[in-house]
DNA sequence: GCACACATGTAAGGCGTTACATGATTAA
DNA sequence: TTAATCATGTAACGCCTTACATGTGTGC
């Protein structure tokens, strides 16, 4: 999946391992993310199977910076790739509901503790999202790649709607959870 | 995660490699789920590790069964485990929204067919959990562990919630996405 | 006789994280 | 001179999926 990530970027415009670091820390990180080293190896291979080109920027040089473009092939990969549609469901995973799921031993206090670290984490992340406007970065790219990107941001609004709503579900449960966990205190049921 | 997902099943009774994915399909997979072939491989090491030990079921065996049954040194990982807090995020993945946001070039048509698909998937999904009622897993539960699985049962709704409110989220999200997109039929942004 | 559920595995390979490693530029 | 940011990598290891593989028991 990173693969059409980064073709997909590649696909506006040439960009290094870093550049494509910080395109998805700052846009996809929200529903894909990844470290830089997979990210470098990722490239390295795909240039290995034809789908990017690599040279080291000359033009303004004062570090080494190797710029990754997209190839027939890897435009072809690419558009390949989005015209075959997702027919099942991307299952999801989530370390806190397995820990919720097994916490009947754990004292009330403890779970209470973590939701709590938990919701903060969460709020800080909404916030966060409060202060993203796509049709900024729309312009960035417009100027990088020399076109438009008013229909790009569209899309990039809804992922991001996603991830908002997201955290608002998750903080609403988040208060229920902790509302269920702190009756217990009142009532230990088996004590 | 899967080990721990292992050590909780086992901390309540002796399984089978099958039982445990029978249990994971009806109950965790919601928020984690494993292939029978991970399940199996990762047993093994846990059993290599001293966390279990395994014997076939003699009792009444028609077929091979290798039974898991947890150790002291296993009980001691999960609770170690269970009382070391999350401090971070669990960061989520999406090949959904990865497809929307590189969406722009593609047409209205074939996007909205993909997210109809999704809508009636996660439709489903929400269905489905309409109908499990976790008081009843407890029961059954309860009569294989040969103790009470009440509490147990409060921790497991809870993330059958999540599951549920995550698919109302996840509904909500697909009606505006199909409605914006919807949108663009009528007045082609760039034509 | 056939299909389906029960039951357990091996092997290959890609995905993803963590630790380790290096070195230049910029601003305080 | 010290810290932060820029910039790129290797190696080890575990996680996870997919394909391949085998055999029994049960019900129609």
């Amino acid at each position: 999946m990173l693969k059409y990530i980064l073709l997909g970027f590649l696909s506006y415009a040439p960009f290094s391992g870093y550049d494509l670091k910080r395109l998805i820390d700052s846009s996809t990180s929200n529903f894909w993310n990844a470290h830089h080293t997979q990210i470098y190896s990722t490239l390295r291979r795909m240039e290995a199977d034809g789908l990017l080109t690599s040279e080291f920027d000359e033009g303004e040089n004062r570090l080494e910076k190797r710029v990754y473009r997209i190839t027939g092939a890897g435009q072809a990969d690419f558009e390949s790739w989005l015209a075959a549609p997702l027919t099942q469901l991307p299952q999801s995973k989530d370390d806190l509901m397995v820990r919720v799921f097994f916490s009947a031993g754990r004292s009330p206090e403890e779970i209470l503790a973590e939701l709590r670290v938990q919701r903060r984490l969460h709020q800080q992340t909404l916030e966060g999202y409060t202060q993203i406007d796509p049709r900024h970065y729309a312009r960035q790219m417009a100027s990088v790649a020399g076109r438009d990107f008013e229909l790009d941001a569209i899309f990039w609004r809804l992922t991001l709607d996603h991830g908002r709503q997201y955290e608002e579900m998750y903080l609403r449960w988040l208060d229920q959870a902790i509302a269920q966990v702190e009756a217990l205190l009142t009532k230990p049921s088996s004590d």
